[in-house]
DNA sequence: CCATAAATGTCGATT
DNA sequence: AATCGACGTTTATGG
């Protein structure tokens, strides 16, 4: 990993035109082959950044700035910085990152609420996760008390395009005789107001999952060792 | 901006439960408050980072590792660093960035196609960009050669709530006598074989546009200067 | 490699 | 604060 700290002028062209003018700034190069240049704010987002894989070739302007240009050969976007002053200039060796363990995201609360599908309800059971059909799979599908056929749809953030996602599931589900007729549980650790407005006004149940307490409780079914 | 290589651990819990072994990394800590800890590849993207507004405590431990916690106040959100070797320690004073100049293809491309409006096919006349409606301003309404109102959604890529969005569109002018009956198309530089599906089961026409080529033709109504 | 859905999405505008 | 739409979205995953 290089860091560099200079004055520098970028121009990008690719799926758009872009242009900084001459200004001090950290131009990040890892070892992947990216380059990206950062301001000291926007949070973790450069200002202009090249991905791997791509080419850096450096050059020198005839009133003596560097250019280095980088370039993207599949896509054919281009970077090119103009720079001045450097002021830090330094490499490190990293090594390969034993990466990041992630909990909590929507595989994981799909795995907890299958296993803890009476959450929804009294006497629900599991038929499967990932229920295929032609408009992709359905999250989880199962039966309520009744045996009637239930579709959930997950989110870890409730939002209206969720439901218009389960919308669309049940319409489907509902031409086949074999399952019809089959509701909706809209299933998310929060839900936002207007998207549990429109489950409603659809006759989707509504279901917010506490992530902790389904982790907590003992699986609907338990493990036989 | 402080720039920090050091073996660190990482542990993030907020919208979800993350950790980071010890393991040598950037630490990169802006102007603006943000924190976030990288790995040499995953381009700019960092392992982990916490968004201004933050507090960063440090404090050492019992084995004199050092740890910082740092802590977004209104979310709850918290990151706690422990750091053993730091390798590379240095800050940098860059200012304000005078920012970034962008030159999109998007707004573009509704002109083009409002002034190429044929494209969409034979005898078709631009009634008005930017259409209002009460849920939001229609890209492009038209007529067709037989005189028929057209809605158009625009996009670069065309995405299924693209589809959903020109939908809703349709639906509430449909409502209007005075503009009923309202066909839809769906135009975009690209267009998802599962977006286009939707659309032709709803009776949505699909386009797909081609930048330059809009941009160098002439115009269906050429200027007078 | 293409298509699809998730993301600690982020970011900005608008209500 | 919530919503909506765009993003050079990026990234992971399954066919």
């Amino acid at each position: 990993m290089r860091l560099v700290i200079a004055r520098c002028s970028v121009d990008y062209v690719g799926r758009l035109t872009a242009h900084l003018p001459m200004a001090p700034r950290l131009i990040l190069m890892k070892a992947d082959g990216s380059v990206s240049i950062h301001a000291d704010d926007r949070a973790f987002k450069p200002l202009n950044w090249m991905n791997p894989p791509c080419t850096v070739r450096e050059s020198v302007n005839d009133d003596g700035t560097a250019v280095w240009t980088v370039t993207h050969g599949k896509s054919g976007e281009k970077l090119v910085l103009s720079i001045e002053e450097v002021t830090h200039d330094s490499s490190h060796e990293l090594g390969v990152d034993p990466g990041l363990q992630k909990d909590g995201v929507e595989a994981h609360l799909q795995e907890l609420l299958a296993e803890h599908i009476t959450t929804l309800g009294e006497g629900y059971s599991l038929i499967r996760r990932e229920f295929p059909t032609a408009i992709g799979p359905v999250d989880i599908l199962c039966r309520d008390g009744g045996g009637a056929t239930v579709a959930v749809e997950l989110k870890r953030r409730g939002d209206i395009d969720g439901v218009e996602q389960l919308t669309r599931y049940l319409e489907l589900l509902n031409r086949d005789p074999a399952l019809k007729p089959v509701s909706g549980v809209f299933a998310a650790q929060e839900i936002k107001p207007q998207a549990r407005v429109l489950a409603t006004d659809r006759g989707i149940s509504c279901v917010t999952l506490d992530y902790d307490a389904l982790r907590g409780i003992e699986p609907d079914t338990p493990r036989l060792f």
